[in-house]
RNA sequence: GGCCGUCUACCCAGUGGC
């Protein structure tokens, strides 16, 4: 219950459970603890994460290898890449084994500071440790290679990756599919796509969305709408991010027309417009100057339960 | 023996920097 009240933004009532457990008799056990110091973090309250943490060592509860990564974790996401490193030190010296999560962890937030090297060095350690990169491993790396614009060294990446067992998932193809986008042309972008289906990417709902969206948001609405009708063919069913996706495409080109024929179509297949669709579609009368119609839809946002923000 | 908590990309807008 703390987790999944946390998880949905309701980190007040997360809260007020946790407390009840106290009152109840109940002792909280690492795994309480751990989610709702990961929910602190989260929502920016450093300093209460590190009072809980120090709870649960007055009151014996273990600390274990996740409780150590989600402090990790908040620490990295706050640029504060030496305090984490000095916690997986911590880690070692206590002979509490690391594990991918912890790493990964870390080589993300150095791949984030531009330093892609680092988070090279960082793989090494960890391999040597005896943990093989897994998944998330490559497709942080990956990630950091495209941030620091050596798109060159991709190919390479790609082929460890399958020599060590995986294929490309939709998370790889995301990002590669994005890293191309910043410099690259549509054949860039298709040949990316391509190459990665050839390593035993499998398509899906997420890669047609990628590349949907790449190709909107560069004003491309034709070749976006045939790979629409491409996943269509194939019998996948598009999702609130692929009509938002494309009625943008439509939006940024001015056409209306499109985008408003995609809102009618979505809400007739029952798939429910969100505060993207509405803010989307906000800004694209907003831009042609239709004023009026944008104030009614503002209202009608609002008479589907959506608040705007 | 198993389960719950942690890491990677992503649709609109929003903040800051250049």
């Amino acid at each position: 219950l703390v987790n999944g009240l946390r998880k949905n933004g309701r980190m007040h009532e997360a809260k007020e459970l946790f407390q009840n457990m106290f009152e109840k008799g109940l002792s909280p056990d690492s795994v309480i603890y751990t989610s709702f110091i990961d929910g602190l973090l989260k929502e920016g309250s450093m300093p209460m994460a590190f009072k809980v943490g120090e709870e649960m060592i007055d009151k014996g509860v273990m600390l274990d290898v996740v409780t150590y990564n989600v402090f990790i974790n908040g620490l990295c996401k706050r640029g504060k890449i030496h305090q984490a490193e000095e916690l997986l030190k911590e880690m070692l010296e206590k002979g509490l084994a690391p594990d991918h999560t912890t790493y990964n962890t870390l080589m993300d937030a150095q791949c984030k500071a531009g330093n892609v090297n680092e988070a090279f060095e960082l793989c090494d350690q960890m391999t040597r440790s005896g943990l093989v990169p897994n998944l998330v491993t490559y497709n942080t790396l990956i990630g950091g290679l495209c941030e620091s614009g050596k798109m060159h060294k991709i190919g390479e990446l790609l082929n460890d990756m399958l020599k060590a067992g995986f294929a490309p998932d939709s998370i790889t193809h995301s990002i590669l599919i994005h890293g191309c986008i910043k410099k690259g042309t549509a054949e860039d972008v298709f040949r990316m796509h391509e190459q990665l289906l050839e390593k035993g990417l499998s398509p899906n709902l997420d890669t047609y969305n990628t590349l949907i969206d790449a190709f909107c948001t560069r004003g491309m609405t034709r070749k976006a709408k045939e790979l629409w009708d491409e996943m269509l063919k194939k019998g996948l069913v598009p999702s609130v991010i692929t009509y938002n996706a494309l009625i943008d495409g439509y939006c940024k080109n001015k056409n209306l027309g499109e985008s408003f024929c995609l809102y009618g179509e979505m809400i007739r297949q029952g798939i429910a417009p969100n505060l993207a669709t509405y803010n989307i579609l906000l800004g694209g009368l907003c831009m042609v100057g239709l004023m009026q119609e944008a104030d009614e839809l503002l209202n009608e946002m609002v008479v589907r339960g959506l608040v705007p923000n």
